[in-house]
DNA sequence: GAGTGGTCTAGACCACCCT
DNA sequence: GGGTGGTCTAGACCACTCC
């Protein structure tokens, strides 16, 4: 071996990762087993067991109890992204951050509403909608049902100063929820508030979120100003 | 303690998150360390370790050598997507998938192009464009361009049965790249193909790949037919 | 039944970084 | 300097699954 010292379960994890791309281990094949390659490195059977679940997250590697270790035949990369919080969002670009409060109704919800948030048809939910400027210029336009029986406390919010996301964040424990990417024309209203043309695209994400009991707590979409980009490093 | 035995490192997990869900550590607030921890969970230390890095992995914890562990202030959730394969995407909806290529040219690149694809002016690269198609209709256009010097056998890949996506996979192991989704506005020519109507809103997606030399291999734009979305689960 | 990965333990050393 | 997390080791037992 032509390798210096393979020590750290990262220096595993490189080597292997090598293998893979020189398909010194095609996909579909099975890799030695852990003590092999322990014993190969020289190191644990523990540093080794490190590097293949790391590299397994990542989608590259299959692992079975008794089945042994397995080259993905395809690989579907996974990307993770942070969920972007809109205020940070706009300060690490470099614009200062400023917020406006457009309404805040208790109303029933239409029906798309009222299905991706489970409630029934008398309902009255809280609907606020909001404006994100970067450097006083409009850059997200917010669309947001909050359940007020599952959130009770949000009755006493202040959403004058502070957004209702960050609120939430603040008061509100939350484990799970679902997003959907998606592309909108902006009609009338939107470029108004926007301060955009009628027409033109806008970049939108939907996004719930749900708590421990599976109880959805908020429904919110997001609409972009045009030309907005959301970027993923792999 | 009311806990029925923790003895595996997800239940020390489990543990730890719901002590964050009901703040008994409160954002900002450091945890005690890993022994003390070990010690009142019944523990060794290698197993509390373990779930505390998959929770910072997470986002919620921020670990430092000498500082402790520190609940993060603001929980900047991180999601996870796989980067759809447009065949199985298709084939998974219950479709049947197919695809044609429209255009294969060697052709000097637009300045947006060659600047992403860091090559010179007088650079030609491979131009593909290509559409799939949902139980023959369409789907998603394809706009891509591959570099010919760093990938020399795509001059002999026949792209008129394998997407190029699918073949790139195969032939090219690429180690890293970055993603931009947006939305545009749909052309004449978009929308003739996409079987659209002109000035509909299309989501898009911008993909570049790079080698482990960090050499440009493809860029590749993707707009997919009006309505589509794109979904994520946290 | 047997072999593989999944995990735990106890002890040890190291790297980092705050005071 | 000293305390914290980061990691390695060696050995052990367990759980799953293929044969």
């Amino acid at each position: 071996m032509s390798d210096p010292t393979i020590n750290t379960w990262l220096d595993v994890q490189t080597e292997v990762m090598r293998r893979l791309h020189k398909r010194v281990w095609k996909p579909g094949e099975l890799l030695p087993g852990e003590i092999e390659l322990a014993a190969e490195f020289g190191c644990a059977r523990t540093t080794v067991n490190r590097a293949l679940q790391a590299i397994a997250e990542d989608g590259l590697l299959e692992r079975k109890r008794r089945g042994g270790t397995r080259v993905v035949v395809h690989p579907e990369r996974k990307a993770t992204f942070t969920i972007p919080v809109i205020r940070l969002q706009i300060e690490q670009s470099g614009y200062s951050y400023s917020y406006r409060l457009l309404s805040r109704r208790n109303e029933r919800p239409p029906a798309n509403i009222r299905t991706s948030m489970d409630v029934g048809r008398d309902s009255r939910l809280l609907h606020l909608r909001a404006l994100h400027c970067a450097d006083q210029r409009p850059y997200v336009l917010e669309d947001r049902w909050i359940n007020t029986s599952v959130v009770p406390a949000v009755a006493d919010a202040d959403f004058k100063l502070q957004s209702p996301n960050e609120w939430l964040v603040e008061h509100v424990p939350f484990s799970g929820g679902d997003f959907a990417l998606s592309a909108c024309v902006a009609g009338t209203a939107d470029a108004d508030t926007l301060d955009c043309d009628a027409g033109a695209a806008l970049f939108t994400v939907e996004r719930r979120t749900h708590n421990a009991r599976l109880a959805v707590i908020t429904s919110v979409q997001l609409k972009y100003v045009p030309g907005y980009s959301m970027r993923i490093a792999l």
